[in-house]
DNA sequence: CTGTTAGCGCATTCAC
DNA sequence: GTGAATGCGCTAACAG
């Protein structure tokens, strides 16, 4: 329901309102409201009574002011549109709603002077900590590290390592993706992936190696890198199928990758996951459930991304600070119908 | 470059820190930073030159107590993870972000409860007004029309005429596509769309109707209703190929369901757009430019829409008020290789 | 336990 | 032109 004081369209309530009602200073009445333990229980049942009844919704911005903590973290993000980014929101937003701050958004749209324009209206409005949100997981530059207020990294990290960045482990990705492919007894696999300029890209490359290795395994073929689209998984799918007609299983960078590259197998008559299990990359639901057969894929676990650096801002502004340096959260496998069949 | 009055970590400077170096009184440093005409040119600049030396910013939190307007909106939305949402949500921040006024991020996660929560902690943040961003175009409850803050609702319309809201015009869009097809051409066009229980599918497939009916045709078969997937793109197009094999293009109520009719037709053999074209909905870039062939689509132009809500709110604030009722704005038409072929 | 006194940082009267 | 005084709504010492 809406606070009556606002049907009437007159000013909001005050502290000082409630406590004239109900007989008692402001400095009680303060106190009442916020559960301090210095005041009777009488007066307090009475305070909470009016200020329930004038239905009176303390001014943050005044208290604020008064204590010096915003109860607001910035939310600076350089590409709203981007899939990534919006989980790992979802996350932060869900870790910080579900106490009583509140999320400033900023989307600086890849722009370093209006990411500068927002980082200073950040600091006048005394947000108490900053999350950064990159687009991409290439490292990103610091917004510098002599900020009043705690900042933390999501997702794509920042360049210096004496910030606090939050990243999926991209490496450890591949290796799960691989290791599922073995452990269902694929042996001839191949790797599709997009722009080797993401760090990304080769990191995940770099995992499914290391796993291929330890299996005693090696990549069929060359991993082909070009763009992160369903066009080049459709045209590197249908390479690589002319080149090496025997691979068993293919890991790909993404999951629009993924679902070009299945698309190339139905059209050359190779059935998946029977003849060739196929392993998509972000877990992104609507393309991985709407495939035929729904793709198989590694989740970056990007919410829970969101909620750890929430949790560290938190962390940081209580303990004054937070330790540095990189930290790899691990992604998890999603099994669907492209690597085992189901019935 | 970061403010370096923060580089010292002491704390940040004030205006009386500006006024005392500077030689004045908080009163005339404030009136010279404001820009207020009772100020000598002379002093105006050098509280100016102090103010940059010492990187002032001014404490928006407590310019904002002393003034009333706290220069933020409230953004409460009830899907962050929805497509739709975003690029209004992009647009809004855009109309707002260029000005002076931030955004405060709130997602209710489709909860009622926690909806009422949010809307207490932006009205005791005092924001200057409310932006409420739905997830489907479905109406969707009033928060009241007694808040003491303009409150306009884009995408999801109020249930009440008394609020202002913005939603795309599906009839016009149902319309569009149509019109496109009749020409290109096309007479004998049929419709799959999605949940029949959504305004949304329900006001495209009248707008389709309706520019039908002008162009004195009919559909082929009954409108084909289910669910908002590739999955029933493809059993839909399999249901109406086999009963009425001569259609010569589908109008289909999203992108998604587009994507898995074209799937069916090239199945089936026939070709797109030669022998059938395809027209989707949303125009959501990821699936219209990477099917065969990219889709043509209505797009509801939704980053417009965000803007256009921005705008209503300064209005609101500016006039006192604004004209209630449901603005439909217009889609646009996207043309691609699913209705027109392309070399 | 309660009320009085001070500010938080700034904008805004008013005198001077 | 300039500055001293006042208050925005609240919290945080203190003193009773």
């Amino acid at each position: 329901m809406i606070p009556s004081e606002q049907v009437d369209g007159s000013r909001p309530t005050t502290l000082s309102d409630v406590a004239q009602t109900a007989g008692v200073s402001v400095a009680t009445a303060s106190k009442a409201l916020n559960g301090r333990p210095d005041v009777s229980a009488a007066t307090r049942r009475r305070v909470l009574d009016v200020a329930e009844l004038l239905s009176f919704a303390p001014n943050e911005i005044a208290r604020n002011l008064a204590s010096g903590r915003t109860g607001t973290v910035g939310l600076l993000t350089s590409d709203l549109d981007g899939r990534f980014v919006l989980p790992v929101l979802m996350g932060a937003e869900d870790a910080l709603g579900a106490g009583q701050v509140s999320v400033l958004l900023c989307d600086a749209r890849g722009d370093a002077i209006r990411e500068q324009h927002h980082l200073r209206a950040l600091l006048s409005r005394r947000v108490d900590g900053i999350i950064v949100v990159g687009a991409s997981t290439n490292a990103r530059v610091s917004l510098g590290q002599n900020l009043p207020v705690p900042v933390v990294y999501v997702y794509a990290p920042s360049s210096s390592d004496a910030d606090l960045s939050l990243t999926p482990d991209n490496v450890g990705g591949g290796r799960l993706a691989v290791e599922h492919l073995v452990t269902i007894g694929r042996r001839r696999i191949a790797h599709i992936s997009g722009d080797s300029s993401y760090q990304a890209a080769r990191d995940r490359s770099t995992g499914a190696l290391a796993a291929l290795a330890d299996a005693g395994l090696e990549l069929v073929g060359d991993p082909l890198f070009s763009t992160w689209s369903e066009h080049w998984g459709r045209d590197a799918a249908g390479l690589l199928l002319s080149a090496h007609p025997d691979v068993d299983a293919i890991v790909c960078g993404s999951d629009q990758i993924a679902r070009g590259v299945i698309d190339t197998l139905r059209d050359l008559g190779r059935t998946v996951p029977d003849d060739i299990a196929v392993v998509g990359f972000d877990n992104w639901e609507v393309l991985a459930t709407n495939s035929r057969p729904e793709l198989t894929s590694i989740d970056p676990n990007l919410q829970a991304l969101g909620r750890a650096g929430a949790r560290a801002i938190f962390e940081s502004i209580d303990l004054g600070s937070v330790s540095p340096g990189l930290r790899k959260m691990p992604p998890r496998l999603v099994i669907r119908g492209s690597s085992v069949s189901r019935r």
